[in-house]
DNA sequence: TCTAAATTTCAGTTTCAACAGAAATGAGTG
DNA sequence: CACTCATTTCTGTTGAAACTGAAATTTAGA
């Protein structure tokens, strides 16, 4: 049992890129390992090929399915769990992926932005010009949440037509 | 020399985001100090403020520098030097850091995927499946990374009229 | 050119998350 | 109800990056 030498070059890269991009490297490495595997894997097949511990493959597995990204599907006459990635619309990945980091990166902010809006106006000492930062910030990430959660509603088809139109767009509303 | 409360509180939490942005707790403390900072500060000032290592600004923030989030200047009469950071155009902030992740996030991926795909095409063993997997993670990049460009070159208030109409957009496009 | 102030480099330490392996728990079967 | 196979939880270890403080370097002015 392995894997041929593009999976994994693809596997290997996509956990260094994972650290990256808020997850670890064994977390990623699965997740790409199931992308790519035609059928669903059980955990020691999995443990096989990226040669981690089974713990490590339990965590990981749970993690991505707390994001949605993979599910657990069943074989006849199996006991083991097997699971497999969400993979014939890449896009729908994306919005996964998407929804976590305005979970974790935006949200959070957007509520201090809050606070610390409200709280900077009472504050007689503090210059005018960081409470106008301030407020320029928060409006920045409403608008950006706001971005975020319109991405989300739109259908795979439509958005790959927004950014292929893409240029068009900006000259017409600058008219 | 201290910090208000508000201010405090910014700089810490902005702190703790950096980790999940790609840089470090310092870089992004340094980063919130000189948004906020209605002057340019010099680089004791920003130890006593955050008291953090000297060397450790000097690291910061040769990095925001480097990325273009924060400039130099000088003050008559006075050797050190004096930081201040972009702030007048969020935007524009926001402009910088999505270039950096094209690149530390986007272009790695890019380059390995079109090398992956070219490669598994020589695979007799490798099942169909997979390959399409790469090429779809392919094309998607491509995309994005389109996308990413685009944005670069969107003036502020366009940018800002793009997402205000948002869904409407969306509704014109499926017609 | 020399000195003092300012900055950067470097080497050692600290910290924290990722990970392995063992122990514990759970679930299906005879 | 016990036994076995599968999975999860827990604890200690490891490795990598952040950070400090000291030493080295650079820079401006006398």
């Amino acid at each position: 049992m392995n894997l041929s030498p593009a999976v994994q070059k693809y596997v290997l890269h996509w956990g260094e890129m994972g650290t990256r991009w808020g997850t670890n490297r064994t977390v990623a490495q699965i997740q790409a390992l199931l992308y790519l595997s035609p059928k669903p894997l059980h955990a020691d097949e999995i443990v096989d090929l990226l040669s981690v511990a089974r713990s490590n493959v339990s965590t990981s597995i749970r993690e991505l399915q707390s994001y949605g990204l993979v599910k657990m599907t069943h074989i006849l006459g199996d006991r083991r769990d097997y699971f497999e990635s969400l993979g014939d619309d890449v896009w729908e990945l994306f919005r996964v992926i998407i929804a976590q980091r305005k979970q974790r990166e935006l949200n959070p902010t957007l509520s201090m932005l809050q606070k610390c809006a409200m709280e900077v106006e009472k504050e007689k000492q503090t210059d005018k010009v960081t409470k106008e930062r301030i407020t320029n910030m928060l409006n920045f990430f409403e608008t950006i949440s706001d971005w975020y959660e319109q991405i989300q509603e739109i259908p795979t088809p439509t958005l790959q037509k927004i950014i292929k139109l893409g240029r068009r767009i900006t000259k017409v509303i600058n008219r």
